[in-house]
DNA sequence: TTTATATTGAGACACATTCTCATTTATTGA
DNA sequence: TCAATAAATGAGAATGTGTCTCAATATAAA
């Protein structure tokens, strides 16, 4: 019954485009188990790639399961980047947003529209190249963001932002 | 009374490295009142350059003004960035930390003792250079985050972050 | 002064996130 | 197959940061 519901969610994931092959496997040799929730909010981060927030995706997952709650969600979202198949991305204190892209990239963050998008870094550039950092620190981790206005709101810029 | 007191003050700052000059005509001419609290939220950010909280922020300011509240603090804050004499710097979506340094400049975050240090940009080198930026993308502001483990915990990795 | 405006600060509030814990589900081992 | 064990879910409470409201106070302008 809930094995046949499984395999049709299967059928509907295998048009999705750029998923990692073997995600599943990632989740599953990490420690965690497949569960049908995980599945289907990593489904949601991979169906719409605008950076949902945890409520975001937690109405879209209802859709799916109905059932599922915001506390699930989360954990499910945690788990995802424990994973690695997740990222975090925070926009001032803005609630945290979730990005599948698992390339090193920057995000631009429109203050018309608010949208949030992937930028590539320069070819051949790493950000810790960007600051002169002092001998004897190591990173592990970086992140940039930039803020200014989108390609789609300079064309027409009478559309604000309303929330 | 109080005149008199606001004149130790003065005579305490002059002693700060680094001040503008001219920061109470910035305050005056941003349309705002340079009033004790202020001034001395002020002589935080710049007397200990480690990025405090406001809460922080809070708990040195009442050792100067004991009846100050935790309101007028964030109220405080909140004044300096609008004139352009703090910046606001978000770690993830910790508490939000306060920066007197208006060059522009990165920040690198210590897993290990938890300290954010302020780094210079490469020599030349803008924040948006690093990323390939489409076309019609306007950038206004910039901001970048390494992580990683920084100098002195590097020589002595045996302190470990506590809170 | 008198009047208008700005600031302070206490407490209530909003929001995102985390915690608790009972229930459910899955896996392992006889 | 059937416990026993382990993991995950989900409802609601709790936490922490930051904001809002508004009355009291302070300052500046007329």
């Amino acid at each position: 019954m809930i094995k046949s519901q499984l395999t049709l969610v299967f059928t509907g994931m295998s048009s999705r485009k750029t998923r990692p092959s073997g995600y599943e496997e990632t989740i599953a040799h990490s420690g965690h188990r497949l569960t049908p929730q995980r599945r289907e909010v990593y489904n949601v981060l991979l169906d719409e790639r605008d950076h949902p927030t945890a409520t975001e995706v937690f109405i879209r997952a209802k859709k799916r399961i109905p059932a599922i709650s915001l506390a699930t969600v989360y954990n499910c979202l945690e788990t995802l980047v424990d994973c690695g198949l997740a990222k975090q991305v925070n926009v001032e204190r803005e609630a945290t947003r979730y990005c599948p892209n698992l390339q090193e990239h920057g995000h631009f963050v429109c203050e018309s529209c608010g949208t949030v998008t992937d930028i590539p870094l320069s070819k051949g550039r790493s950000l810790s190249q960007c600051l002169s950092l002092p001998g004897q620190f190591s990173v592990t981790h970086s992140e940039i963001t930039l803020r200014g206005t989108c390609s789609d709101c300079t064309k027409k810029p009478i559309s604000k932002i309303t929330h």
